[in-house]
RNA sequence: GACCCCUUCGUCUAGCCCGGUCCAGGACACCAGGUUUUCAUCCUGGUAACAGGGGUUCAAAUCCCCUAGGGGUCGCCA
């Protein structure tokens, strides 16, 4: 029987899903469809007092958005749910009882605050801050009483004097740890809930995970985790800790975590097939690009993806080659599928909707840039533009423009459309004046748009139709009379 | 502080395992030129990096060692 992979996304619904999570869940995706296996979605809700309302919900929502479809997950169900961790206690109950027979766990009637004195201690001494043993040599009779009227928690016994412990990682390769620095560490807490490092092996191990894929973060208490996996029998699966996602700014990635989450990226008009390439370059690259480039969809990754290439070091979020990645999915879209996604800010344009999107398409790196070609629907407004003034209130400008308009009428009215009539009114002003390039189109662009900067002049003309382009151009020689 | 991980253009990265084809390739950003009779799109070109120091070798971005810097972990959080 070949051994299917199987790896999972484990979030705790504590909050939104930003960039770092959903870029460790695409990597999950990506690796288990890739190899033909199974993605799995479990919730980590075993700390109660940090759930958040509606984070559960999120997740779903993100990941969906995204297009990561899983396999097996609370609401979709599966062969070794249930997926939620709350749902599993009596599972975990098992496992505390079955290491207890298996490795040397024991009550530990420590205080909180006993504790933090022992850590402050240690590390005020410089030496390695772990638990200092206090409970490790009570007898199991004086435990079992004790346990009657006291609050304990479980711990597992690290013997200091033991074998490096030796984990096999997938991006890092073998990695070692000495034991003596591990320390007896809590694997159920004084409330019967085990804490994440055991519940998190336990599930692993019984979802039968191949692959674990999580951030960097979880290295070092990866050892733990192994030593839990051995003293309850279970074989190791393969890990790959991811690196990091830092902030740009150099500063920590959590302040801006809010800001980068996928609910906000959503917001600011970022696309999935955007953000999913962008994210899948983070941290891992297809090898040389210099043939096929770097924008790649879904299947595509699917395809290529594998977690041998991805990288040690943690990468930067730079929004800029987000926009830019956005801005190539965006191209590829359909402008009626923009402007169904899009629609405009008032429904008079409904329309002409479609042909406005198509106009700008090529120009936006966000759905919400769309909006920008609205401006270029309505009659501009030269009074507040200081720009403007400039350009339409010289001698030359007012000139070419109203002997334009001139040209651009006798044109539409001999039947031409309204495109070929500013083309070739333009054209024979420049011609008869003699000006060209910068010098002809500019008055126009200003007279047409009120604005430097904008999309092509003909269409544009053509979607306003004839009316709009000669009301305008009226008003712009109006305009530009005004202080002479 | 201890331990673990990491270090190629400003950023994402190729190359590193199997030393020479690398005075280090691609992409974003930036700059310049071209197309579009403006802008943008698009095309072409340019600036820009092997953290530092020792070794090994005929030869090192690539192998070894040290130093520095960055990140992570050390919680009855995940």
């Amino acid at each position: 029987m070949a051994t299917i992979v199987r790896t999972r996304f484990a979030p705790s619904p504590t909050g939104f899903m930003h960039i770092g999570n959903a870029r460790t869940a695409l990597f999950a995706y990506l690796y288990a469809r890739h190899c033909r296996g199974r993605f799995i979605l479990r919730i980590e809700d075993t700390d109660q007092e940090r759930l958040v309302d509606g984070a559960e919900a999120a997740i779903y929502r993100d990941l969906k958005w995204l297009g990561l479809e899983w396999d097996e997950g609370p609401d979709v169900g599966g062969p070794v749910g249930p997926y939620r961790c709350s749902e599993r206690y009596h599972l975990y109950e098992d496992h505390i009882k079955r290491i207890r027979k298996n490795a040397r766990v024991y009550r530990c009637f420590c205080s909180p605050g006993q504790l933090d004195q022992d850590r402050k201690l240690l590390s005020s001494q410089n030496k390695v801050i772990k638990y200092v043993g206090r409970c490790l040599s009570i007898s199991e009779a004086d435990s079992e009483s004790r346990a009657k009227t006291d609050k304990f928690v479980w711990r597992m016994h690290v013997p200091e004097s033991g074998e490096s412990i030796a984990i096999q990682d997938k991006i890092r390769g073998e990695v070692k740890m000495t034991p003596d620095i591990i320390g007896d560490f809590i694997i159920s807490r004084s409330t019967g809930i085990p804490v994440f490092l055991f519940a998190n092996a336990v599930d692993d191990a019984v979802m039968e995970i191949t692959h674990v894929t999580r951030g960097e973060d979880h290295l070092s208490n990866t050892f733990r985790q192994v030593l839990i996996f051995r003293a309850l029998g279970y074989p190791e699966p393969v890990f790959a800790h991811l690196p990091m996602i830092g902030d740009t700014d150099g500063g920590k990635f959590s302040k801006r975590a809010g800001s980068l989450s996928i609910e906000n990226l959503k917001d600011e008009g970022f696309i999935a097939e955007g953000i999913i390439n962008y994210m899948a370059l983070l941290g891992w690259s297809p090898g040389d690009t210099s043939e096929t480039g770097e924008k790649f969809s879904k299947e595509e990754l699917v395809d290529r993806f594998d977690l041998d290439r991805v990288h040690k070091s943690r990468a930067l979020f730079d929004y800029n080659k987000l926009r830019f990645l956005n801005q190539t999915h965006l191209q590829n879209r359909s402008p009626e599928d923009l402007a169904k996604l899009v629609p405009p800010s008032n429904p008079k344009w409904s329309g002409i909707w479609k042909d406005a999107v198509a106009l700008i398409q090529h120009d936006i790196s966000t759905l919400n840039e769309i909006h920008k070609i609205e401006s270029f629907l309505e009659q501009p407004d030269f009074d507040s533009s200081p720009m403007a003034a400039d350009v339409l209130r010289t001698d030359q400008n007012r000139k070419i423009i109203s002997q334009g308009l001139v040209s651009i009428k006798e044109k539409i009215s001999s039947g031409s459309s309204i495109e070929e009539a500013l083309k070739d009114g333009i054209k024979k002003v420049g011609k008869d004046l003699s000006v060209k390039g910068k010098e002809l189109y500019f008055p126009f662009r200003m007279a047409l748009t009120g604005k430097d900067a904008g999309p092509e002049l003909n269409p544009l003309a053509k979607l306003i139709g004839s009316e709009a382009v000669v009301a305008r151009l009226e008003r712009a020689v109006e305009f530009g009379s005004q202080t002479h």
